[in-house]
DNA sequence: TCAACTCACACGTTTGAACCGG
DNA sequence: ACCGGTTCAAACGTGTGAGTTG
C-alpha cells in the first residue's frame, strides 16, 4: 500500500514554491527569482527523517561522493558555452551526465534523480559571438524530475558502474506528456543530481544528497547558435558522426547531394517540359554532367578525405571550420583549447548507452585533463561558478582573445554561483566533483504515531555552511521532524548547512499534512521555521494553515497570492507537493494543464522563491536584465560562505519562518485539506506495490489520495489523513505524477507499476520520469 | 525584417528480435 | 532446452537547412 513513506525525505521546499519567474508581473518581476545554487540544492532536500535503525548511515552519508566522469568533456563545452537543443519531442542532453558514486551503503537502496533548474532569471541571446542576457526569464515551467531507470538500486549497484542520465530528454513543449524535462529556450540551466536513500521499497528517506556540477550548466536553444558548440557536438557525439568530415552527412556530402538533387530535378523538369518523345532533351547536358560528377563523388561508398584528413589524426581545431574569428567563444577556444582540440580527436566521449557498460572509461578522460586544465584556467578553485562553466570567465562569454571581441561584454554574468564553486572543494581542483554536495537527512517515514515534535534545528543561521560540500551532519532528528522516528538511523545533519535540512523539514512537515502533525508545538512549521524561511513570504492565512502558518519575519514582501485563491477549485488538484520529493520537484504537472498554466496565479507558489531573490541578487551580475535590488531586509547572499545555504540560512534565521514557501502556498489552503497548500503533499506509491519489471516501459502514474482533494475540493473531506495509507487511483486523464520504468533498468523493484495509464498508449522508452509539474493549470 | 522555432531529411547508432550453431 | 554469437531491420538520435511563425 502506498503511504507517505514513499518519499518521506522529499518535501516541498521553499525554493520551488517561490521559484517562478515573472517576467511581466510587477512585484515578482523585480525580485530575484533564483536562489543561489547552494541554497537551491539544499532546498531540494527535504528534511530527512531520521533513520533510527541505521547506525551506519551517518558515516556513510558523510562519505557520499559523486564524480562527473566526463567532466573534461563538459568543461570543453562549458569553455565555449554549452548549448543544449530542446525540441518538442524531446532531445537528449549531450554531453550526458555520467557519474560515479561512492560512499553509499552497499546494502541500502537509493534512488537517483535528475532535475534541471534555471541558473538565473534572465533570457539570453547569442550576440557578438557570446551569450548576453537580454531580458527577464520566462515564467518557470512545470518542474519535472528524471528518475534514473535503475532506481531504486543498492549502493553497491550504483557504485559498481558509471551512472548515466543520457536517457533524460529536454523539451520546450510546455504541454509535454512524455514526462520530459520542460525548459525554456534561451535560458540558462543547471542540472542537479539527487541521491535519495530508499531504505526499502516502501520507504524513501534516511538520506539525501544533492550534487551540482557547475560545468554542466548550459543554455537551451532550438538551434545551435555557436559554431564551436556545433563542432564539439559533432565531434563528440556518436550520433552525429555523419556530420563529421568523413561522414556521409558532412558538408561536402550534403552539397554533393544537393547538387544531385538539383540536377535530377532539372532533368526531370526538362523532361516534363519537353516533348516526352523528344529524346534530344535527355542528352547529356553540361550542367548535368557536372552534377553527375558531383553525384558520383557523393555516391562513392566512402569519400576518402581528399586531403587525407582524418579527425583522429588532426587536432580538433583542424576540424573546426575556420570561420569563427568573430565568435568570441571561438576566440576563447583558440586561446585555451589546443588541448581540447587534441582531445577531441578521441571522438565520442559520451556515448549513449555507455551507461550500460559498467565502469566505462571515458575517452574524455583520455582526452586529457591536462588539456582541460589548460583550457580552463579560470576554473580555479573557488572561483565563482565558473570559471569554466560560467561566462564571465570564459565559459559563455565573450572571449577575450578575439581582438574585436574583447569589447564584448560577458554575456553571462560573471558570477552565477559564486557560493557554489567556492564551496566546492572539487572545483578548486580540476574536478569533476560537484560544486555543491549537499546532504540532507531524511527521516524515515515513521509510523504516524511516532512522530516526534519537531524542533528548530538550526543554530544560528550564521553558522557557516562552509565549504563542506560533504555530507552534513544530520540534525537532531527529534528536532527536525515530527515524524522523526525514535531510532535514528541517520545522523542529523550538522547545523552548518542546515538550511537545506530545515527546508526539508518544512517539506517534511508538508508530508505530515494529512498526517496529524504533532501537536501545535510540533507543527512542522515550528521546526523548520528557523531554517528555511522566506521572510518575504508572508503566509496569507496562517490560521488556515496552522502547520505552516508561521508568520514570516519579513512582511515587506507583498503577500503572495494564495494559491487557493488563484486556483480554481477544480484546478487546485493540479498542483501537488511530494514530501518525499525535493521541493522543486514536488509539483505535479498534468498534461491536461493548458499552456496557460504559466498564468501568474499559478505561479503563486513560486513566489516564495522570489522572496529568496535577495540572496541571489548579489551573485548575479547585472545583465541587460536589471535585477532590482532587493528591498528585503535580508542580507544579500554571500558567496563565500555556505553559499546560498548560509544565506538562506540567515534569512531563515528569522524565527519561525518555517517554510515560508510552504506557508505561503499553504496559508490559504483550507486546513481541512490538511497541510494542503498550494502544494498539497503528495506521496508516491510505495514500491512494494510494484510489480516486477516489465519488459515494456509502461507509463505509470502514481496517485496519492492526498491528491484527490485538490483535484476536487468536494473530495477533500474524504482525504485520509496523512497517516492513512495512500491508495491507488486509476490514472486521471491528467496524470500528476508519472513514473516510467526503463525496461533496461536493472531495478529489481521497479518504480513503475503503481498505476498504468491505460489511457495513454505511448510508452516512455527512456527511463523513468517523475512528473511533478507543480504549476497549477487553468 | 528578423530572430526564433518547426519540420523533414539523411546519416549513423542503438536496440532487440530472429537465426544459427554448439 | 539452453547458451552464445551473428545478422538484420526498425527505432532512435543527430545536425542541417528550408520553411514557418510572431
Amino acid at each position: 500500500m502506498l503511504s507517505m513513506d514513499m518519499y518521506p525525505s522529499l518535501a516541498l521546499g521553499p525554493q520551488r514554491i517561490g521559484d517562478c519567474f515573472y517576467r511581466d508581473r510587477e512585484p515578482p518581476a523585480h525580485m530575484p527569482l533564483f536562489p543561489p545554487a547552494c541554497e537551491v540544492a539544499q532546498r531540494i532536500l527535504a528534511p530527512p527523517p531520521a533513520v533510527p535503525n541505521e547506525p551506519t548511515t551517518k558515516t556513510q552519508k558523510d562519505e557520499v561522493k559523486m564524480e562527473l566522469e566526463n567532466a573534461s568533456l563538459w568543461k570543453q563545452f562549458s569553455s565555449v558555452g554549452t548549448e543544449m537543443i530542446i525540441t518538442k519531442k524531446g532531445r537528449r542532453m549531450f554531453p550526458g551526465l555520467r557519474l560515479k558514486l561512492s560512499g553509499l551503503n552497499p546494502a541500502l537502496r537509493y534512488i537517483l534523480l535528475l532535475d534541471i533548474i534555471p541558473v538565473d532569471n534572465s533570457r539570453y541571446r547569442f550576440q557578438g559571438g557570446g551569450w548576453q542576457a537580454v531580458g527577464g526569464a520566462e515564467a518557470r515551467l512545470p518542474d519535472r524530475v528524471f528518475i534514473h531507470p535503475d532506481s531504486p538500486a543498492t549502493g553497491a549497484h550504483w557504485q559498481s558502474r558509471t551512472i548515466s542520465f543520457h536517457y533524460a530528454k529536454l523539451t520546450n513543449n510546455t504541454l509535454d506528456s512524455q514526462g520530459h524535462i520542460i525548459l525554456h529556450s534561451l535560458h540558462r540551466y543547471q542540472p542537479r543530481i539527487h541521491v535519495i536513500e530508499a531504505r526499502d521499497v516502501l520507504r524513501w528517506g534516511g538520506g539525501q544528497h544533492s550534487f551540482v556540477f557547475p560545468e554542466t550548466q548550459f543554455i537551451t536553444v532550438t538551434a545551435y547558435q555557436n559554431n564551436r558548440i556545433t563542432e564539439l557536438k559533432i565531434n563528440s557525439n556518436p550520433f552525429a558522426k555523419g556530420f563529421r568530415e568523413e561522414g556521409m552527412n558532412s558538408k561536402k556530402q550534403r552539397d554533393a547531394r544537393q547538387k544531385r538533387k538539383i540536377t535530377v530535378l532539372t532533368e526531370t523538369l526538362d523532361i516534363v517540359n519537353c516533348d516526352p518523345c523528344d529524346s534530344t532533351q535527355l542528352l547529356p547536358q553540361p550542367e548535368g554532367s557536372t552534377d553527375l560528377q558531383a553525384l558520383a563523388l557523393a555516391s562513392l561508398p566512402q569519400l576518402p578525405n581528399p586531403c587525407g584528413y582524418r579527425p583522429e589524426d588532426a587536432p580538433y581545431q583542424d576540424t573546426l571550420v575556420p570561420e569563427q574569428p568573430l565568435d568570441l567563444g571561438q576566440a576563447f577556444m583558440h586561446s585555451n583549447q589546443m588541448p581540447v582540440s587534441i582531445s577531441m580527436t578521441g571522438g565520442m566521449q559520451d556515448t549513449p548507452g555507455s551507461e550500460v557498460a559498467n565502469s566505462i572509461i571515458e575517452r574524455s578522460d583520455t582526452m586529457g585533463d591536462p588539456a582541460y586544465t589548460s583550457s580552463f584556467p579560470a576554473a580555479p578553485a573557488n572561483s565563482s561558478f565558473p570559471s569554466a562553466s560560467l561566462p564571465q570567465s570564459s565559459s559563455f562569454p565573450s572571449l577575450p582573445n578575439s581582438s574585436n571581441t574583447t569589447d564584448v561584454q560577458p554575456s553571462i554574468p560573471p558570477i552565477d554561483y559564486p557560493a557554489t564553486l567556492s564551496s566546492s572543494p572539487t572545483l578548486s581542483s580540476t574536478s569533476s566533483s560537484p560544486s555543491l554536495q549537499q546532504t540532507s537527512f531524511t527521516f524515515p517515514t515513521p509510523p504516524p504515531s511516532n512522530s516526534s515534535s519537531p524542533q528548530p534545528l538550526l543554530p544560528s543561521s550564521s553558522s557557516p555552511c562552509s565549504n563542506t560540500y560533504h555530507t552534513i551532519p544530520p540534525p537532531n532528528p527529534e528536532l527536525i521532524s515530527p515524524h522523526t522516528p525514535t531510532d535514528t538511523a541517520f545522523p542529523q545533519p550538522s547545523s552548518s548547512c542546515q538550511s537545506g535540512l530545515q527546508d526539508q523539514m518544512s517539506a517534511h512537515s508538508l508530508l505530515s499534512q494529512g498526517e496529524p502533525i504533532a501537536g501545535g508545538n510540533n507543527s512542522p512549521t515550528d521546526q523548520t521555521s528557523a531554517v528555511f524561511i522566506y521572510p518575504n513570504v508572508l503566509p496569507a492565512n496562517p490560521d488556515s494553515a496552522p502547520v505552516h502558518a508561521q508568520p514570516l519575519p519579513n512582511q515587506n514582501q507583498p503577500p503572495a497570492p494564495t494559491l487557493p485563491y488563484s486556483m480554481p477549485t477544480h484546478c487546485a488538484s493540479t498542483s501537488f507537493s511530494f514530501h518525499s520529493v525535493p521541493p522543486h520537484m514536488q509539483n505535479l504537472s498534468f498534461p491536461n494543464v493548458p499552456p496557460s498554466s504559466a498564468h501568474p496565479a499559478l505561479h503563486l507558489p513560486n513566489l516564495s522563491h522570489q522572496a529568496q531573490a535577495p540572496a541571489l541578487a548579489a551573485p548575479f551580475p547585472p545583465s541587460s536584465f536589471t535585477h532590482p535590488s532587493s528591498t528585503l531586509p535580508h542580507p544579500p547572499f554571500q558567496p563565500s560562505s555556505c553559499l546560498a545555504v548560509s544565506s538562506s540560512f540567515q534569512q531563515s534565521s528569522a524565527p519561525s519562518m518555517p517554510q515560508a514557501a510552504h506557508s505561503q502556498n499553504l496559508h490559504n489552503a483550507p486546513a481541512a485539506s490538511s497541510t494542503s497548500s498550494s502544494y498539497p503533499s503528495v506521496e508516491i506509491g510505495a514500491f512494494p506495490q510494484f510489480n516486477p519489471p516489465a519488459p515494456y516501459r509502461p507509463e505509470m502514474v502514481l496517485h496519492h489520495p492526498s491528491l484527490l482533494p485538490q483535484l476536487d475540493p468536494s473530495l477533500s473531506s474524504c482525504l485520509p489523513s496523512s497517516a492513512a495509507p495512500p491508495t491507488l487511483y486509476p490514472a486521471f486523464s491528467s496524470y500528476p505524477l508519472r513514473l516510467c520504468q526503463d525496461p533496461h533498468s536493472s531495478l529489481s523493484i521497479p518504480l513503475r507499476h503503481l498505476y498504468r495509464q491505460h489511457q495513454h498508449g505511448h510508452a516512455h522508452p527512456q527511463g523513468a520520469y517523475l512528473d511533478m509539474s507543480a504549476r497549477a493549470v487553468f
